[in-house]
RNA sequence: GUGGCUGUCGCCUAGCGGUUAAGGCACCAGAUUGUGGAUCUGGAUAUCGCGGGUUCGAAUCCCGUCAGCCACCCCA
């Protein structure tokens, strides 16, 4: 009886035709990342679980996800594996800072572990890929952030994606106008969702406390909330007859009609190019807070834009508030166009004190994390991934009757020139070798039957088009190859 | 973690209580013993996710379980 192969949920193999462009992809971002001199560091998959948790004061949710693991007669409960990289980050940084010295760039690419329900573009491991630069508060770390985001995915080919950009204080210093500062951390996690759920949800949820979606849903039909979107209205109606009427309304009130409708007004009226802030300038000039983070914002513009980053990659967009609380000033959030529905590929943004819990040091930074594994589902969906199984343009044919050291030493010529090249290992059918070649991507063919390698000569069959040149001389091989290389890309 | 939908050869799908589970793509062999992706012919591959139950009889109905997807939650 043989094992089940399966892997257990969340969890995947990655097959080459994932995986060569994930490598190249990869590459990329290390190479973006250097080029901006953020430095690669490593810390353990393994992490010990107070450090994970914050001495045990972490979030519910934090806790539900977390991957713990124990070795067999270890004590239970005492390790985990990360969950993120920031957290480790922030260790690392308190552990070390003293040598490092201030301000510091690192990145870190490596997997991440969550136990979340799996779904489209979300898996129980994945890799993060986050850059991160404490000990300053500056706008050019900021804008840094942003430019790398823009300039990785440029790097590596993604199509038209668009950053959005807001900052925590301007939302927090909307809230005190409005007279709800009490409520931010609610406030923001509801008002993340508008892009998801629509206006005339987010309202009623700004409005009445957490209760369950049914409950909420009740209450919309019977208080005759006007519903502007009919799928909403379908849902709601069909709510109510599920549950069979109505009860007692258990709500808790948190703001009123009005107090949403403004919050509403000015998150959806702040989305779009950085001349949406002019009114809403304006209108928080109360607000010390909000200042900070509207001149924050527009150096931020100015920054990028000096940089030659287009204002079409770039959007202000007030209702962009995470869910994580860490964030306290700038925040990113980046969407490739047409595929929002995945989620965000790249998030990030500033928090006031990255490392509070592991040292009395105050320690600002700002950092941003590309979702790899989201990524290129996407990407693959999106059918952007070409279908390339190899890693070398050229297959040297094991021809049936030729000594294979005539094929392995004119492949290691060929290697040895800079060209991938590899044997086929046996001398079968020509034209299996040349099927080989072509369902794996291979750009040409170096073919030497017995009457060549008489000669001492070649073929060089391209794949893709089934043109063969004949009897080239084994002397210009490399250059010969080079440039029917050269000629097809 | 909560609720819902789905699960049939490697991949996509038909069958939705009744004799050998059907087709397409892919794969293998031959037509084609120095040249592949076309065409033709033939072939192999499925205890219908897994376990249990109902029934004379289950891929089909029920329960459980695992996995995927969707909506919550949260997030890359």
């Amino acid at each position: 009886m043989s094992i089940d192969p399966r892997v257990a949920s969340g969890l995947r193999d990655v097959p080459p035709s994932v995986m060569i462009p994930r490598e190249r992809m990869l590459a990329t971002f290390r190479e973006t990342f250097a080029s901006f001199g953020f430095v690669p560091i490593e810390t353990p998959h393994i992490e010990r679980m107070e450090v994970l948790t914050g001495k045990g004061a972490g979030s519910d949710e934090v806790l539900r996800q977390i991957f713990e693991v124990t070795n067999k007669g270890g004590e239970a409960g005492k390790l985990a594996l990360r969950f993120d990289l920031t957290v480790p980050f922030a260790r690392f940084v308190a552990k070390h800072v003293n040598e490092l010295g201030t301000p510091f760039k690192r990145y870190a690419i490596g997997s991440v572990f969550r136990g979340e329900r799996p779904a489209k573009g979300r898996f129980r491991e994945f890799t993060q890929c986050d850059f991160d630069t404490v000990g300053t508060e500056s706008a050019v770390a900021d804008a840094e952030t942003a430019q790398v985001i823009y300039a990785s995915l440029t790097a590596a080919k993604i199509p038209a994606f668009t950053i959005a950009i807001n900052n925590r204080k301007v939302l927090n210093g909307l809230l005190e106008t409005i007279g709800v500062a009490d409520q931010t951390a609610r406030v923001l996690r509801v008002l993340d969702k508008l892009a998801k759920i629509g206006r005339d949800r987010v309202a009623l949820e700004l409005q009445y406390a957490e209760v369950s979606e049914n409950l909420l849903d009740q209450f919309a039909a019977a208080q005759r909330i006007e519903v502007t979107n009919p799928q909403l209205a379908q849902e709601l109606a069909d709510s109510v007859e599920r549950l069979g009427g109505l009860n007692e309304s258990p709500f808790q009130t948190f703001m009123s009609r009005e107090q949403a409708d403004r919050l509403l007004d000015f998150v959806t009226s702040g989305r779009g190019g950085i001349d949406v802030l002019v009114p809403v300038e304006t209108a928080l000039r109360e607000s010390e807070s909000a200042m900070k983070g509207i001149e924050n914002l527009r150096a931020i513009f100015d920054l990028l834009i000096s940089a030659g980053v287009p204002e079409s990659a770039l959007k202000i967009d007030l209702s962009l508030a995470r869910g994580l609380d860490y964030y306290t000033g700038v925040v990113f959030e980046t969407t490739v166009n047409g595929w929002e529905q995945y989620g965000s590929i790249s998030s990030g943004g500033r928090y006031d004190n990255l490392a509070s819990l592991f040292t009395d040091r105050r320690l600002p930074g700002v950092g941003a994390s590309i979702g790899l594994d989201r990524l290129l589902a996407l990407m693959e969906e999106a059918g952007l991934l070409k279908g390339q199984s190899t890693t070398v343009p050229v297959l040297v044919a094991n021809f049936p009757g030729v000594a294979p050291t005539v094929a392995f030493g004119l492949a290691a010529r060929l290697r040895k020139a800079g060209i991938g090249a590899e044997v086929f290992p046996d001398p079968i059918q020509i034209g299996k070798q040349m099927g080989y070649g072509s369902t794996r991507g291979h750009k040409v063919a170096v073919i030497v039957g017995p009457d060549e390698a008489e000669k001492e000569l070649f073929n060089l069959r391209d794949l893709a088009t089934r043109q063969e040149r004949k009897a080239l001389p084994w002397a210009e091989l490399e250059r010969t190859v080079a440039e029917a290389l050269g000629a097809g890309s």
